[in-house]
DNA sequence: CGCGCCATTGACACGAGTCAAGACGCGTGG
DNA sequence: CCACGCGTCTTGACTCGTGTCAATGGCGCG
């Protein structure tokens, strides 16, 4: 991220404010009007954005030192999405204006921003082809696997999310998740391992393979 | 697109070649390696990804002057999708050395880009949460209404696609699509004007809502 | 004329959403 | 300290949307 000169990290140093915030704080929402962006410097957070039903679609989770918030202020509109903290986290905010300013000077900061934006790409591309073309039960594996990297600390994977949480991640209900969860623990794949419903991976590779394999069980008994 | 010195349009001449293709060419595919990038001078095409059951996601059309095929040139990495050409088309090929040159000299190219990225983001974004929670019949109006934008040419519209790209652009298969489009002759929304199946929209406002309405009424029935 | 491609329709089955109820833990207040 | 209420997770029963499979019909081309 630090494609800076060292006035231009001064600037910054400047221009930009810490805070830490609790879990379940709001960044920003939708229709909201953008004043600047936002580096996640420790915790983690999700970008969402509500249905026409209310239901939450989970596009995106974003870890300790990524940028978010960027795309609104870059075309001058408003927020199309939410942010909120999964966790107690400490943020960086950046001004538009020192942010913009940056963008228009550095030209390295701009093509690194840039290769970014086009990995995300074919995240969401990739995204787009499992909501519109995968089972419940694999897309349920392909999210988990996704998180298993956000998640893994000390070679263990704990996933303290809500229920709710991870099923707007799958593009699901509460229930359904539920369910193929339960399939996934009779398979010894994770557990459960507190009262709160906090899960463990204890088989990442079977996992990744799992959904496809589910189905093609099906086609072959 | 223009933000180029006039010197640099010229090298963009001199480098580039342009090439007429007919319908149904692929310009590239999946895991292709990238060498530059292409701008639509005319003509459309459709950029897809292929799921692993082997049906494909058509995420984008391109139209006129749309450019495409930067991401994987930015990141030199292979092309995670593949581009199809809808009808005769016409495209210029900017090779790779002369993109990246441009973009490392011109800063006012880079932000306009990045402009132009961050919309595509707010399209990819909405068409991740039609796909995670909206209806066949929603996914199909909203998408019709999506390619009367780009399909209108003296007050008509006009929609020339295969069954098959209808339901690839929608999530669904041929069947559940001729059924929607159905529904929707029957509510004098549209026409197929040939034998072929071409699709005339011939109540646009209401289309738009219609995917809404539908539920609504079968809620309330 | 016949073959093949595409659009269309019908019958059927399964996946997944909805609704309802129960289980469990946690906090608050009597 | 216990009772109650609230929120979250879990399970069951049921319905319906949508995918699969199969058959038909129209049209163009060799």
């Amino acid at each position: 991220m630090k494609c800076l000169t060292d006035e231009e990290k001064l600037s910054v140093e400047k221009e930009s404010t810490t805070t830490t915030l609790p879990k379940g704080q709001l960044v920003f929402t939708e229709n909201g009007i953008p004043f600047g962006v936002y580096i996640l410097l420790s915790g983690k957070l999700k970008l969402y954005k509500t249905g026409n039903t209310g239901k939450k679609h989970i596009f995106q989770l974003c870890v300790k030192n990524d940028l978010f918030g960027l795309h609104p202020v870059l075309k001058d509109s408003k927020y199309p999405d939410s942010a909120e903290l999964l966790e107690d986290s400490e943020l960086l905010f950046i001004p538009a204006f020192l942010i913009k300013k940056l963008l228009k000077e550095n030209n390295n900061l701009c093509l690194t921003i840039l290769k970014v934006l086009s990995t995300e790409f074919e995240r969401f591309i990739e995204q787009e082809v499992m909501f519109s073309q995968k089972s419940v039960a694999q897309r349920v594996s392909t999210v988990l696997f996704y998180l298993s990297r956000l998640y893994e600390v000390d070679n263990r994977i704990i996933i303290p999310l809500s229920r709710n949480d991870l099923s707007d991640l799958c593009g699901t209900v509460k229930e359904t998740l539920v369910r193929v969860l339960h399939d996934l623990k009779e398979d010894k794949l994770l557990y459960t391992i507190d009262s709160k419903g906090t899960l463990e991976i204890v088989d990442l590779a079977r996992l990744k393979s799992w959904g496809e394999i589910v189905e093609k069980e099906f086609n072959d008994e």
